[in-house]
Formats: structure tokens, sequence, C-alpha cells
DNA sequence: GCCAGGCTTCGATGCGCCTCGAAGCATCGG
DNA sequence: CCGATGCTTCGAGGCGCATCGAAGCCTGGC
């Protein structure tokens, strides 16, 4: 299922964990808009992508963290036998300083970000996941961000997610939801077109200047 | 390459982590030799197994633990839509009770025994990994246990790997492996015969109870 | 040195499914 | 109401690859 070249091409592409509309994945993938239709409809038989249907266009999304999980795995293990200094050069650079994976903030910035957060102790570890500490939740309303709305500490809301480029761990869970899409409303960062690279912007450092400066 | 059927029942049977020989492959399968000897050719090229070469046999393994990671992931994808409550009913009750995760234990016992080793302090929690406190070194001796070469404790050495059946962590990295293969060794843990599930042994279960107890 | 067992290579067969052309449906704009 | 856009369904073509029979290779034992 996962394995066709084409398939695979369009989940690649929805990675980033935002809507595309059928038309777009075809370009993705390379193929004729027919092709693409079919290979949807096999994906959402598979419960691999959600359908969000709107006027003529159909937009689709990966089902899950849990799909966005499997296949960062696979990829690792689809390129770890290339070369492993890849991500020093050229297209790979950008996406090493600061990417999507899934709907989180990974790469270099993402790293760094998630051990601010501990480090200045905004948020604790506990077993296996983390929570927000109480001067946490403050630090979040200041900068305007509204916490999800499962603040049940669990977790989902914030655990670990391996990252394939730094080899160390970055946030996950609906907390980096939330952390993203803001970062992404108030222009901190911006995404890039074709590609899951994400940029920071001046204001962006600004205002998260508080947990990357304390890496 | 992992999505063929054929190639993909061999994977799952090497997900315990042990070599199995070419014809133990065909018959896990249900393929002839000749088929099975082309796939497993397939998958030495493309570097998710590895060879062993001992008289007449050619014993198989996965590769690694990123591969038996992609693996996992991928099977709880596939099998996310089943029955949630699966794991209660039939072939499946003594895999959520004990299995091997590639080379950890896993399920409600690895689950109890990863919390165990973190209640009591033997393991102590770092940023994304866990290192062995000094009184744990010496419990770990007191059982005749031989600490893995890497004690560098780095991510390696000891991490947590996310159970698809308890929903919570066990322990995975090199300590995890050493502990599955002692245990293994002194008849506190026994493998059931063509299945991941794992039986715990009276002996064990008095070896392991500081542990378990503690959960 | 010969036979048996385990595995691989070769060759041919056949099914599966990816792909695109053409046509058919919806939706939107004027 | 008509044309344009976005997407799906139908149908046929064609490539790829899994599969097995038969033969060959290597190892180990008597």
């Amino acid at each position: 299922m996962i394995g066709d070249p084409t398939r695979a091409r369009m989940l690649s592409a929805l990675m980033g964990g935002e809507f595309l509309a059928a038309g777009e994945l075809a370009a993705a993938a390379g193929v004729s808009a027919q092709t693409a239709s079919a290979h949807i409809a096999k994906l959402l038989d598979a419960e691999l992508v959600v359908l969000r249907t709107q006027g003529r266009h159909r937009y689709v999304r990966l089902a899950a963290e849990e799909v966005a999980h499997a296949l960062e795995a696979l990829s690792f293990v689809a390129e770890r036998s290339a070369d492993a200094d890849k991500w020093e050069h050229g297209a790979y650079k950008p996406l090493k300083a600061a990417r999507t994976c899934y709907r989180h903030i990974a790469g270099e910035l993402g790293v760094a970000l998630f051990e601010g957060l501990l480090a200045r102790g905004t948020l604790t570890a506990r077993d296996g996941h983390y929570a927000l500490s109480e001067a946490g939740g403050v630090e979040l309303c200041d900068l305007g961000i509204a916490l999800p709305a499962d603040t049940g500490m669990s977790r989902r809301f914030a655990h670990a997610c391996f990252d394939w480029s730094e080899r160390r761990d970055h946030l996950a869970g609906s907390l980096a939801v939330t952390l993203l899409d803001h970062s992404l409303d108030q222009g901190w960062l911006r995404r890039t077109k074709d590609s899951r690279a994400l940029r920071l912007t001046p204001p962006g450092e600004k205002a998260l200047a508080r947990w990357i400066r304390a890496a």
C-alpha cells in the first residue's frame, strides 16, 4: 500500500500535516489526475488519510499521528544507507535546520526548542511524557498561545518524538501542534514551497528566544 | 519492498530478533524454498536483514533496531482499525502479557519492568534517554547481568520505546537487549514457538520481583 | 567418494495493478 | 444557461514481479 512509488510520494507530500487538494497531490506525485484519484481512493479506503471536501476541491490529510510516525520511521530506514552527512549539503540543509514532522517542529530548531522548554522548566518530565509547569502555563499565555483542550497532561498532550536528522528528541503531541500552528499564524515561522522546511523569521526568533537561547 | 505479503510475513517472523534459517522463513511465509531464497536476496540487498552463514544453513536476522521500529509502527497502523480490544482475546492475550519487540521485553511485563526500574531508581531519566544509577549497577551485577560494553549512557544504552498494546513505554537499547538475553539464558523467560510471546517462569518472577512489584 | 539435505540460479508462466485516454459528474462563475 | 475547472469512473494496455519446476552448487556425514 505504502510501497507504491506514487503513493509514497503523495504521502511524503502530506507529511507536513496540511490538507492538500487532489490536484496538488497529482502534481506532487507526477501523475495524471485520474491516476491520482485512484490512489487517493485507495488511501481513503485504507484509512491512511481523511477527506475534507470543499466546493469542487477535495482536500486530503494524513489520518493520524501514528501514520506519520510510521512513514517517518520508514523513510529513515530507506535513507539510512545514503550518505550519513547528506544533511549538511544542498537541499537537505534547510530541512535539517527546521522542518515539520507531521505537525510538530523538527530539526535543529525543534530539538533546541524542546530542550529549551525542559531546561527552563516550562515542561517537566513525567514517566514517558511531559507536563506543563505552572510557570510554563503563564509563559505560553503571555505569548497568546491558547492551550489545547485536553490539558489532561496525558501522553497525548506532550511526548518526545525521535528526530531522525538530529538523532535526539523533539516535542510531539497536541501541545506541539498548537505551538506550530500558533507560530505559523503569528509569522514566527513560515512554510517553504514544495518542502517540509520551515524558516524562522526575526519576530519568531524574538518570541521563542527564551527557550532557544537556553538550549 | 516491505509491502509484498510474503516478505511481510518473513519480516514479521523475524521481529523476535532471532536468527532464522532460510528454510524456516520459507515455512513461516508459506512459500517454496526458491521463492524464499529470492526474497531473502532482496532483503539482503536492501540491507533490511543481515546474514550469518553456518555450515549449510544460512541464518538471517533484522539488520538494525530501526528496521524493527519501522515494522512495529507499520503493523500498528495496519491493525489500528481492527478491534481495539482484540488484545483481550484468544491468540493476542499471551502477546499482550509479554512479548519481544525486536530484542526488548514488551507487553504488560515490559511496561511493568520499565516503570519498576524507574520507580525503584535503578534507572534515572535524562533528556531523551536513561542512565543507570550507581545502586542500579550493583543490583544488576547481583543478578549476574554483565552490562553492555557501551555503558556510555547514551541514547543507545537505554531509551523508551512505545508499546503498542499498552500505549505506554517500555525499555529499549543495549541494556534492554542484555536484559532479555540474560533472562532467556537464566530461564527467567521462555520463548514460545511460532510466536513473539514470552512466558515468565517462577524463577523469573523471583529474580525480577524487585521491579515488577514496585510498579 | 558418494549420497542426502539445504539453498540458490535459471527460465517460463501468469496474475496483479499502475497508468493514461476518453467520457461522465459535480461545482463555480458569468 | 453555458463554459470552465476539478475530480471521478470506465476501459484497455502494458510492464513488473512473484511464483514454481528443474537443474546446479555447496556442505556435511557415512
